[in-house]
RNA sequence: GCGCCCGUAGCUCAGUUGGAUAGAGCGUUUGGCUACGAACCAAAAGGUCGCACGUUCGAGUCGUGCCGGGCGCACCA
């Protein structure tokens, strides 16, 4: 329902309420009636009123007879037909259900766009380049891109970041596995990442992913040996030598099949930022100064955190507290022998998001990807110059796609950001935290390891489900029902069909949770085609395209035959006990845009499927209760496939959100 | 000890700024394919919304205190 709508009502009744009891109020409650009988819009005023006129006039008004005048005063909305009193006191109105229908029928769900001079840096994904993913991480990759279509689709401006830690400990440990584990020199690496083979397993980073747990093994054997991950660590970081070399060789393969993984989901990102350039370019010496400036990191003289550099905890209401626990909180940024810790590198990142550092990364391109976008990546050698290059950085505000697990750093970093740029845009900036996803018992089980309850994946110890291995088995399930369905197809279009399904199934199993949710996952749950699946939702869809092909004009056609309809059929068609089923799921498909906004603001892409399956639910209920193409009335039969049509936009267009293609066929 | 998250049907989970009779999927039982293909639909059974106070015309939702589970709180990243 377009929002203008909504708020012209709301400014009305904000009218009434003045003009008739002389109450100033700022905003109305509205909401949507449980049951489309009751009306489409309720507002609960009378409820607050009552409270208002009696603490004003000590006058004892009933609720009902406060909306029963307030009712009387709104008449005359275009586009409301009835305003009624129902309850204790709700003011309920009822549209003028044709007008708005033909007003959905020739609408597009796009919110008003924002600023123009406003962007928003996304960073999701940011896997350790050191291994496969598993689906832990594709949480983390399918969460942030819904979230980027999302905010785009209301009208934001966004930039997609993946970063990739490619000095850190976990490639660290896969260095150390190539050099003492399981010895190769790097021609040997080269070797293995880049035979060829189809044979999943083969690939470099399922190669990887068994060697990180063998490295794993190798150090709790000898706990002497992490000596050699240390040094190995600082070899990756110092740079220019060839420990550095190996790690920069396995880290850019992994980043490669990383993103090859991600493609088939369909997810893709504007920039990779490397933590090597961020180590190179001296990001951290510029913030340092920086932080230095406006005060926010102190150097201690005394007490425990003696010659760090520290951001002291904000000043909170007990001062009463020991100071002990009010050193507690104080966060070290820079340590007492000089080094810098996490969370000031990460600073020192996140100001160069907002453009607040005075240094740049050098940029090169990557690959073009499956969309066919221009992927670029940070280098620390003169790159492309700016002329031929997007802006990269200068965002409005940061969205950090990163687990739970992180909240405090995070916080930190927010916080340590802030206190150098307070720009009240920059404080829209989020961590959006999301939970882990454990395996059920079952997956354990089948997995390897006996269990009671849900089982943590650990990468380290090679336990986990590899994204590719699940999307494949996903795919292969999919292709039986698909032959089963139109053994007619080609092979190549029938794979497809089995692809889209995939990603149907998997994206939207894991956006049906909350990201507050753990998800045990589980095999049979997670590889169904059955209830609340995606599947489910795209069936709706090629279902209502069935119709049209079936009938054998496409959709345009219909609607332009719209004008030509009686106002007596477009009545009928909303009237009666059929015609309020038919009704409220017109009104429901009609809610896309407040759906949209709701997930936006929330940063909460769950809403979004939710409301898809919702919708796809009442459409299979029309389409079971009601045969279009033998409906022998030729101008209700139209009219069916008017709201036929409708629901197929809707749910294209949701399904787009979650980033599933709707297949041909299925 | 401090902070955050979770607790809703047998299981897995939804439940927008507090609103009307707390929902869905799976599972169980039963029924519906010579229709736009049943990856669907219909019906039944299943609830002290962890517990107790409080605020409110109204609490699954807000506040306080408990109980139970998970995770953070490094001169690690």
């Amino acid at each position: 329902m377009s929002l203008s709508f909504a708020n012209e009502i709301r400014q009305r009744l904000l009218a009434v309420v003045r003009e008739q009891y002389g109450l100033e109020m700022t905003d109305v409650a509205m909401e949507v009636p449980p049951k489309t009988e009751l009306g489409d819009l309720a507002f609960p005023v009378a409820f607050e009123l009552a409270k208002r006129i009696k603490a004003a006039t000590g006058e004892k008004k009933n609720p009902r007879e406060i909306a029963t005048t307030l009712a009387e005063g709104l008449s005359a909305i275009p586009g409301v037909a009835r305003a009624e009193v129902a309850g204790a006191g709700y003011l309920n109105l009822f549209f003028d259900r044709a007008r708005i229908f033909s007003q959905l029928l020739t609408e597009t769900p796009a919110a008003a766009s924002r600023a123009l001079d406003s962007k928003l840096i996304v960073e999701h994904t940011s896997i350790n380049p050191n291994k496969a993913a598993h689906i832990g991480h594709v949480r983390n990759a399918v969460l942030g891109d819904t979230t980027v279509r999302i905010l785009k689709a209301v009208g934001e401006k966004v930039e997609i970041h993946n970063y990739i830690d490619n000095t850190g400990v976990q490639v660290a440990d896969v260095v150390v596995g190539f050099l003492h584990v399981d010895p190769r020199t790097l021609d040997e690496v080269r070797a293995i990442a880049e035979r060829p083979t189809t044979r999943r397993d083969e690939s470099f980073d399922y190669f990887c992913w068994d060697l990180y747990s063998r490295v794993g093994q190798w150090y709790e054997e000898d706990k002497a040996r992490l000596e050699l991950r240390a040094r190995t660590l600082h070899e990756i970081e110092a740079g220019g030598n060839p420990t550095a070399e190996m790690g920069e060789y396995i880290s850019a393969k992994i980043v490669d099949c990383h993103l090859d993984t991600m493609s088939r989901l369909d997810i893709s990102y504007d920039l990779l930022a490397r933590e090597s350039e961020i180590l190179h370019l001296k990001f951290w010496a510029q913030a340092f100064e920086n932080l230095k400036n406006t005060g926010v990191i102190v150097f201690e003289t005394e007490g425990r955190n003696k010659g760090c550099w520290v951001m002291r905890a904000e000043e909170g209401g007990e001062a009463t507290s020991e100071e002990e626990s009010e050193h507690d909180a104080d966060k070290i940024i820079v340590r007492s022998n000089g080094t810098v810790t996490y969370t000031g590198k990460d600073i020192a990142y996140h100001l160069w998001k907002l453009g607040k550092l005075g240094l740049d990364f050098y940029y090169r391109k990557l690959r073009t990807d499956h969309r066919g976008n221009q992927v670029w990546i940070t280098t620390s050698e003169a790159g492309e110059a700016a002329a031929t290059r997007p802006l990269f950085g200068n965002g409005t505000a940061f969205l950090n796609v990163i687990d739970v697990g992180q909240s405090y750093p995070q916080a930190n970093v927010k916080r340590g950001v802030m206190a150098i740029d307070h720009d009240e845009r920059v404080a829209r900036s989020a961590h959006l935290a999301y939970e882990k996803v454990t395996l059920s018992a079952d997956a354990a089980r089948e997995l390897g390891v006996e269990s009671e309850g849900a089982v943590s994946m650990s990468g380290r110890k090679g336990l986990g489900v590899k994204a590719d291995d699940l999307i494949d088995r996903l795919e292969a399930n999919a292709l039986v029902e698909v032959q089963a369905r139109h053994a007619e197809l080609a092979e190549a279009e029938q794979k497809r069909i089995a692809h889209q399904i995939a990603v149907a199934a998997l994206r939207y199993f894991l956006l049906k949770f909350t990201r507050t949710s753990i998800i045990a996952f589980d095999f049979k749950e997670a590889l169904s085609f059955e209830g609340e699946t995606g599947p489910y939702i795209q069936y709706a869809a090629v279902r209502a395209n069935n119709i049209f092909r079936k009938l054998g004009r496409p959709p345009a056609d219909i609607r332009d035959g719209f004008g030509a309809c009686a106002p007596e059929a477009l009545a009928a068609l909303f009237s009666g006990e059929t015609g309020n089923s038919i009704w409220s799921l017109v009104y429901f498909a009609g809610r896309l845009t407040d759906i949209m906004q709701l997930a936006a603001a929330g940063f909460e892409p769950t809403h979004v499927a939710k409301y898809a399956f919702q919708l796809a639910k009442q459409f299979n209920i029309f389409y079971h209760d009601h045969h279009i193409l033998s409906e022998p009335d030729e101008a209700r039969r139209t009219l069916l496939l008017l709201v036929a049509d409708l629901v197929r936009c809707r749910l294209e267009q949701a399904l787009a959100l979650l980033g599933i293609e709707t297949p041909e066929k299925m």
